[in-house]
RNA sequence: CGGGGAGUAGCGCAGCCUGGUAGCGCAUCUGCUUUGGGAGCAGAGGGUCGCAAGUUCGAAUCUUGUCUCCCCGACCA
């Protein structure tokens, strides 16, 4: 086993904030950009990044959502409509105060203090503002309702600490944007969003997640609900991976939001606004990386099959490559998770060998190496990303037959996929550990001795106000945070752990992103 | 935003303390030999040392400022 030699240098259990960097330029995925907490998108991220897109932006679709898209600047003003949510971002906002530069005389510019702006343009941390101003103009009356949109963009929020994917100053993701006549509506959107989100980090991602409601302290600025799904890092981290807010009537209230029911009477509009970001692309990362690089599942590949003609400079080249494009072609026709596969023929040049590791650290779901010999035997040489060693230390190589191959193709895709949530299910599952019902069994539990220590699930009274506060600082102080109240969990039969009184639900606790 | 570390060839680094106009490995290019699994030998190209001021006859090296990245903390939908 120690003979192998990695396609990485730095492994996961030695430092796997280093090991995640590692992977992000390792596997070409983005690069730094010389601007503050900004990273530049390379095609093998960005192809990713369009996957998820296209499959999300099918399922809101179906949902009956409808695509828009909003200006990139509010104004100031906007934001001072809603105490809570403006509270909430200020801290954060990039903002707009000229729209002209002039010679600074030393052979720079400055803006140009005659150019100022009347008043500010702030460069939206999310749109809940903006777009309700536009609702108050949509919605006039019940039938109106619900309205429901989404848009596709660009967001600016200025964190103080960056980590590409999982946080940056402009991320790229969707934020879907609901009105609805009643508290009701509203609530079954929010649900639905959720649901959303789960099906597709478990289906499309093979990144399994747990669905529930967050904690009154970590509720979105102006929300009165908020929900999330949670993934667990390899490191036994938690990342939150999307969320969904149902508002109440608040943000209606700031933008005037009404509608008049079949009464005559005006009404205030429900709310809800729901998002994932780039960051999904960091808990793919984490939760399917390996020693190797990453392992990209194949509903998300760009490539789901790579093929290597193993060219040798010689007159039996054009024969090889004719055999590699049919191979090709046929693959191409194929439809694997319901859709024709997508597979490349790599003819950069340069050694199969060589090419191969680079395809590994991408995490392509399948490698074929097909050299004179296949060619002549009718054979393919073939490398699965999830099943890369062999016992001996080497390269898992198998050998098909062309034909034999391209038959099983779509199910080995479907294989793979499945068998990613599975094994990234189990070890999450095998990381929850239940029954700890004491601060100091959980301080105990979370010590620095214990490396990966997952997720625990305790259970509570749910405390508010001043209380809850008691408690977030209880557990602030051994670095974990309350992730969420599980939808599904069983029910509370214990007392509090924190509190003492009688438990009335379970929630998890963690580190996390 | 606080503490620590770092920016020198595409990538990874040495040189800096004790100023004298730049070096190593990988990658790249050329040639030859190899080649069914991350090739070998020989040769070549490539850098205003993050940026800006200052000290100096002379700055990658000393001083100050500034930008960016990494780690820890605070913050964080």
């Amino acid at each position: 086993m120690s003979a192998i030699r990695h396609a990485l240098t730095i492994k996961r259990a030695d430092d796997f904030a280093q090991w995640y960097q590692a992977v992000v330029s390792q596997a070409d995925m983005a690069e730094e950009s010389g601007v503050r907490g900004c990273m530049v998108i390379k095609p093998w991220g960005y192809g990713i990044w369009e996957r998820i897109q296209q499959l999300m932006d099918r399922r809101i679709k179906a949902a009956g959502v409808e695509n828009c898209y909003f200006p990139l600047f509010i104004p100031l003003s906007y934001f001072s409509k809603e105490a809570e949510h403006v509270d909430g971002f200020a801290k954060e906002m990039a903002v707009v105060t000229h729209h002209r530069l002039i010679s600074d005389g030393k052979g720079g510019l400055v803006p140009d203090p005659e150019a100022k702006l009347e008043e500010p343009l702030v460069v939206r941390p999310t749109s809940e503002t903006v777009i309700g101003a536009a609702m108050a103009r949509w919605v006039q009356s019940w039938r109106d309702l619900p309205l429901l949109t989404n848009q596709w963009a660009n967001v600016v929020r200025w964190e103080m600490r960056t980590r590409m994917f999982l946080r940056t100053t402009e991320f790229l993701w969707q934020e879907g944007h609901t009105a609805h006549a009643t508290r009701d509506d509203a609530m079954v959107e929010t649900l639905r969003a959720l649901e959303m989100y789960r099906g597709f980090a478990e289906d499309v991602l093979a990144m399994p997640v747990i669905a529930g409601e967050k904690p009154e302290n970590e509720r979105f600025p102006g929300a009165e609900a908020t929900y999330s799904i949670e993934a667990m890092m390899q490191d036994g981290k938690a990342l939150q991976a999307g969320t969904s807010h149902y508002l109440g009537t608040s943000f209606a209230e700031a933008a005037g939001i009404r509608y008049q029911d079949q009464e005559g009477g005006q009404q205030l509009c429900h709310t809800t606004s729901w998002g994932v970001s780039t960051r999904l692309i960091g808990g793919v990362i984490m939760t399917h990386g390996d020693d190797d690089g990453l392992r990209v599942p194949p509903a998300i590949a760009p490539w789901q099959i790579v093929i290597l003609p193993m060219l040798r400079d010689d007159d039996g080249d054009g024969a090889l490559l004719a055999y590699c494009e049919e191979l090709r072609d046929k693959l191409a026709d194929l439809i694997a998770l319901r859709e024709p596969v997508r597979v490349l023929l790599d003819r950069k040049p340069g050694k199969a060998a060589n090419k191969r590791w680079d395809w590994v650290r991408k995490g392509v779901p399948i490698v074929l190496e097909i050299g004179g010999r296949d060619r002549e035997n009718g054979t393919v040489s073939m490398l699965r990303r999830d099943q890369l060693w062999a016992e001996n230390g080497k390269p898992n190589f198998q050998n098909h037959s062309c034909d034999g191959f391209s038959s099983q193709a779509p199910s080995l895709l479907e294989a793979i996929q499945t068998g990613m949530l599975a094994e990234a299910k189990e070890r999450r599952d095998v990381n929850i550990t239940r029954g700890i019902a004491s601060l100091d069994a959980l301080a105990e539990f979370f010590t620095d001795a214990n490396q990966f220590p997952g997720w625990v699930e305790v259970q509570w009274s749910k405390p508010t106000g001043a209380a809850l506060d008691q408690v977030v600082e209880q557990l602030k102080a051994l670095k974990l945070t309350i992730r969420n109240v599980p939808m599904n969990a069983m029910p509370a039969d214990g007392s509090c752990l924190f509190t003492g009184a009688p438990a009335v639900e379970r929630i998890f606790v963690a580190r996390s992103y």
